[in-house]
DNA sequence: CATTAGGGATAGGGTTTG
DNA sequence: TCAAACCCTATCCCTAAT
């Protein structure tokens, strides 16, 4: 019914390799149109290059399941440039859990299967932990609440962005007092 | 160095669709903003709201036969053990329509046989946001506050007689008086 | 500079095949 | 039976246009 199966060859293994080297893992269509990979991979999709390179990072990592295959790639941290970003500080370090949808809904969609959401449902822990830590006079600013967070934990690539969302969220909602600039 | 995938929550749709319902598409981050949807869709970007809108859209058009019944026969292959009481409900739950978006309310939860009642007794709180942000002195009249409603959300065809109906109960009750002195 | 529409790529679950 | 190879599509990314 489908294709034919292509059972990959060495060449092409170590060209997908060479290409994630070169341009790191997710370029697909980036290490497919390198002339330098191009040649062994024509055959090969971009979707054919993440399937691939999925199954060999499971082999990689001990022969688990599929599923524990995320582990195997560490992240490099971006250099937190000190600019305008705002200033917070906690306002009350009170009990009651902020808690976003997500980790409400046992019956809506939510299996325990993902690991961005056990992160999120963190947030608000790992947020005044941060800020906690730092002890930086007047509080802490988004971008080194983010490195502090980055470097004690793993985080998702668009980690930034979500505690970017969460900080404006608790700032809106009266979690955080904002010092020096005001979100929205 | 892909993204891990947020997986849209029921209530997130729920919010998404009210959100349409009042400002119209293409409104993203003015949906974004609204503090009534904020607090749900805290975590999503203007984008993420115009990809998603995008993704349900499709769905609602042309989505036939074909996938529910795979998906349908997928689910009798695991585990033939028991009797036939669990086909009961949990499938044909999801499919929620793009028209019965108009009828959601977003704050709510997600009873799935409430709706003409809910509609009435948001009645109350559609009422009093009228009166609220039309400021007119001395309240607001039965045809100031339709259209302020018509304009601000969608009203079904009956809506007029519907919001008369209430009004002359409210009167009647006392509830009228009171917030329109309230709000004055 | 911010936002949106639209095309395109990726991630991850699912399915098929040798 | 099982894993490699392939499929499906919700989500995310990039860019032009405004």
């Amino acid at each position: 019914m489908g294709a034919p199966k292509q059972k990959w060859t060495p060449d092409e293994e170590a060209a997908l390799k060479a290409g994630v080297v070169k341009h790191g893992p997710g370029k697909w269509r980036t290490i497919l149109k390198d002339p330098q990979f191009s040649g062994v991979l024509y055959l090969r999709s971009n979707v054919d290059l993440k399937d691939k390179w999925r199954n060999m990072s499971v082999m990689a990592n001990g022969w688990g399941s599929r599923e524990r295959s995320r582990l195997a790639l560490k992240r490099m941290h971006p250099t937190p440039k000190h600019g305008e970003s705002s200033m917070l500080s906690t306002y009350s370090q009170s009990d009651d859990e902020l808690v976003d949808a997500r980790s409400l809904d046992p019956s809506g969609g939510s299996s325990p299967n993902d690991g961005p959401m056990r992160s999120i449902m963190r947030l608000d822990n790992l947020i005044m932990e941060a800020i906690s830590n730092l002890r930086e006079p007047g509080g802490s600013n988004k971008t080194s609440i983010a490195t502090y967070i980055e470097d004690q934990y793993w985080a998702p690539p668009n980690f930034k962005r979500i505690l970017s969302a969460k900080l404006k969220h608790m700032a809106a909602t009266g979690k955080l007092i904002k010092l020096k600039r005001k979100y929205k």
